[in-house]
DNA sequence: GACAATCGTCACGTTACGCGTTACATTTAT
DNA sequence: ATAAATGTAACGCGTAACGTGACGATTGTC
């Protein structure tokens, strides 16, 4: 192919809080209560995570990791490259300034 | 071999302030008020990094990244591995309260 | 149709953390 | 000895995760 590939895409990564909503909620036959007490945490905190207004906490890795039986890295890696994707677009000219050591 | 190896140590993993106290900055021959202006940060920010009071954060990551030219997810690997180790450890007994949901 | 449970959200307060600035004593180099 | 670099503490700011309480809207059940 002609077109580089860096890893890197042009659009935002999907948020966790979208893969559970349109996900593991409905494969577990789950409600937001039911789901909120299955975790530990409020409903409140459940609801914000859902809506992608608040990212997956270390803690609340672990949380779901336990609950659905994957690892709290499946989690925390999906949650990071949102959060790299949001910063590196707000950051990106302060970032220029850096000058790289040179290496070789 | 008779023992498993889950991934998971039993001692605290590197925190990445150790890494550049004691590889990066000896390596490149980095001050740390060089390494503090170098980063585009208060020499503060680097100080208390290096000390291991404070994380690496998602900005820094990438500010690292663009000096030495690895990857931002370097070092927040390094750092989520700590934050897991402690997290783990700190709210184990409440993990314990979930009950994983039967998958197959 | 009425009544109770569940749901989706907002508002508030708490706690914790990353960061910059300022300050100051100690150390190192010239 | 004078100047520069270091180590660290203290303060304030902005932001984020979380719990609690409240409220109308939706849903289910008798």
């Amino acid at each position: 192919m002609s077109i580089k590939n860096t890893g890197k895409r042009n659009v935002r990564p999907t948020h966790p809080g979208e893969m559970l909503r349109e996900d593991f909620l409905p494969d577990f036959g789950l409600s937001i209560s039911g789901f909120a007490q299955a975790l530990g945490v409020s409903r409140q905190t459940v609801n914000e995570l859902l809506r992608e207004r608040r990212a997956v906490s270390t803690e609340m890795a672990l949380r779901l990791s336990r609950l659905f039986g994957n690892s709290p890295e499946f989690w925390l890696n999906a949650q990071r490259a949102v959060d790299l994707w949001d910063t590196e677009s707000a950051v990106r000219s302060d970032l220029r300034r850096i000058k790289p050591l040179i290496v070789a």
